[in-house]
RNA sequence: GCGGGUGUAGCUCAGUGGCUAGAGCGUCACGUUGCCAACGUGAAUGUCGACGGUUCGAAUCCGUUCACCCGCUCCA
């Protein structure tokens, strides 16, 4: 399957177009057309639906502990600056880049770490990349740029001990980590992760703010009050979907890598005694999730990070991984994320930025010994009025990628098969196999030929069905090449009206994959329709 | 950010310094047909990615830039 039939398809029929094309576009920036609109609305809809609506919090779901409650929110894109210090977004999305001249490497400026040596009458700082070893690396760098054999080491004066690149001033006189050559390294550029803008009227550090790199953090600081206001009893959910925004280095892979993007993330509270269960809960749902929507088994990957990825606080993180066409044979792209993410973020937002490297939590502390970030003082923790229990709830957090979903959705419903024409010789098809949920379009209602009355009976049905579902109406041309285009665009139904409709209200309904014909009542379609949509 | 490739009609692409820039598919109209990409006739559609330069003359050569693809790099 390859992937520019699929962006062909895709912005020949509506889907996706690149954002500001007439300008030439801009990278990392999408937009959908109105087929793409509908399709990625859908998207949204079941998974609200499922997740949020249609929730029972009556009864225990398989693989639940116990029944829990669903709720939704939506929070503002541009929140108080200190939501993203307490997150740890501010310190880990404002990296220092440094690039080598020599090399075209990049290396982040405060994870190289060297030495001032002299020998031969200069000095230089050498570095490496911080580590147990680098104190090794750092010896074996200086003699190669010393030019200097093993058995003259003693000809190495070290100036002071080992310290980060940030703390040296000329880069003039460093040597790059990867080159013998000096002063290859470029001064410390700022990489801003964050997209950063002002509120108010005046442009300085006071106002500045920056558009949420994710919606998460919107839930955590409103636990609270969605607590207070639903009367709601622990296990609970808040879901919220909305855009989200990364100023991605390398923007690539049509949609995949966007800069901006909307996320679909429930964050789930409960009890911490509960929370591995609870982790493998969602875990194994959201996981189903993607299954019900049509992607096949074999293109889809629960990945389990491995212990040493996880943070010190996290029983675990998975992602779901899909067999997207633009990668290798073998690679995956990640869908969703499922961590468990402990009590790190509402302490975090109580108490002040904890260290993640920290087991337990720790306030991180800044220079001054002062905490780096503080919190907002308020209190966090959840209240059992049963047990009079008070505690501070752990956090599983399935978030997902609503444009990554429906870019996967895309991908697996594009195929092309052979199906016979007129003249029963077998011709090639291109047909959208979406969810009948999914598919932007529910149903197309055709007159078999414009004449004989028959327009007049399909408009009118098309009209009627229109109050209930995106439908589409064509009379033009012939009715075989009407069919075609409609599985071109993953209508999974065709309504045709025909010469017996005229003498018996009857219309044959048309299947997408399967290309059979069923002949029901007029008053009949709506409900058909329906019925296949639910099962 | 680096290296390589690409950019011409809605889509796929041809066109290597010289007439008004082409094909297939698609789109639209009319006629004919009437259940799975029919046929005939006709029509519309281009800042040749953008900017600048060389030249009597540039889609074509040169420079810059933007976007996409591939490989590095990066990736909460």
């Amino acid at each position: 399957m390859s992937m520019e039939k699929i962006v062909s398809l895709c912005k020949q029929r509506g889907f996706l177009f690149q954002s500001s094309e007439i300008y030439g576009g801009l990278q990392g920036f999408w937009d959908y057309g109105p087929l793409g609109v509908e399709l990625k609305r859908n998207v949204k809809e079941a998974w609200w639906r499922e997740m949020v609506n249609c929730h029972d919090d009556m009864s225990t779901l398989p693989g639940a502990p116990t029944p829990y409650a669903m709720e939704g929110l939506d929070c503002t894109i541009i929140m108080h600056p200190q939501v993203w210090k307490c997150s740890g977004h501010y310190d880990l999305f404002h990296d220092y880049m440094v690039d080598c001249k020599e090399t075209k490497k990049r290396y982040r400026h405060d994870q190289l770490n060297g030495r001032w040596v002299q020998a031969k009458g200069r000095k230089a700082f050498i570095t490496a990349p911080a580590g147990d070893d680098e104190v090794e690396l750092i010896q074996k760098h200086a003699l190669k740029h010393f030019g200097l054999r093993n058995k003259n080491i003693d000809d190495l004066v070290y100036d002071g001990d080992v310290i980060c690149l940030t703390e040296v001033d000329d880069l003039s006189q460093v040597v790059g980590p990867d080159t013998k050559a000096i002063g290859s390294l470029t001064e410390p550029r700022e990489f801003n992760l964050m997209f950063k803008t002002f509120v108010g009227a005046l442009s300085g550090e006071e106002g500045t703010a920056f558009l949420r790199p994710e919606t998460a953090q919107g839930i955590f600081v409103n636990f609270k009050n969605v607590l207070d206001s639903t009367r709601h009893r622990l296990p609970l959910g808040i879901a919220q979907i909305g855009k989200s925004f990364r100023n991605e280095i390398t923007p690539r892979n049509f949609t995949f890598r966007s800069r901006e993007f909307e996320q679909m993330e429930i964050e789930f509270f409960c009890h911490p005694d509960q929370s591995q269960d609870w982790y493998t809960f969602w875990r194994d749902r959201r996981l189903d999730w993607y299954h019900t929507y049509g992607i096949s088994e074999d293109r889809l990957i629960m990945r389990e990070h491995a212990q040493d990825e996880l943070a010190h606080y996290s029983i675990g993180t998975a992602d779901i991984e899909y067999a997207f066409p633009f990668m290798a044979e073998g690679e995956f792209g990640e869908l969703e994320g499922i961590s468990h993410r402990g009590d790190f973020d509402l302490r975090s937002h109580m108490e002040g930025k904890l260290d993640e490297n920290t087991n337990p939590l720790e306030l991180q502390l800044g220079e001054d010994g002062k905490p780096k970030w503080k919190g907002s003082g308020k209190d966090l923790s959840y209240r059992d009025d049963l047990s009079g229990e008070k505690y501070i709830p752990h956090v599983i957090e399935p978030s997902a990628g609503a444009d990554r979903a429906t870019l996967a959705f895309i991908c697996e419903a594009y195929h092309e098969d052979q199906q016979p024409d007129e003249n029963g010789k077998m011709q090639s098809r291109t047909v959208m196999k979406f969810h009948p949920r999914l598919a932007p379009i529910k149903a197309a209602v055709f007159p078999l030929v414009k004449k004989d009355g028959m327009p007049e009976v399909a408009k009118k049905i098309y009209l009627d069905l229109k109050k209930r579902f995106k439908v589409f109406y064509d009379e033009k041309g012939a009715v075989g090449r009407r069919y075609r285009r409609q599985d071109e665009t993953g209508t999974p139904y065709c309504i045709t009206v025909d010469g017996q409709t005229l003498e018996d209200q009857t219309v044959t309904i048309r299947d997408r994959d399967t290309l059979q014909q069923q002949r029901i009542k007029i008053e009949e379609i709506a409900a058909v329709i329906q019925e296949r949509l639910d099962r």
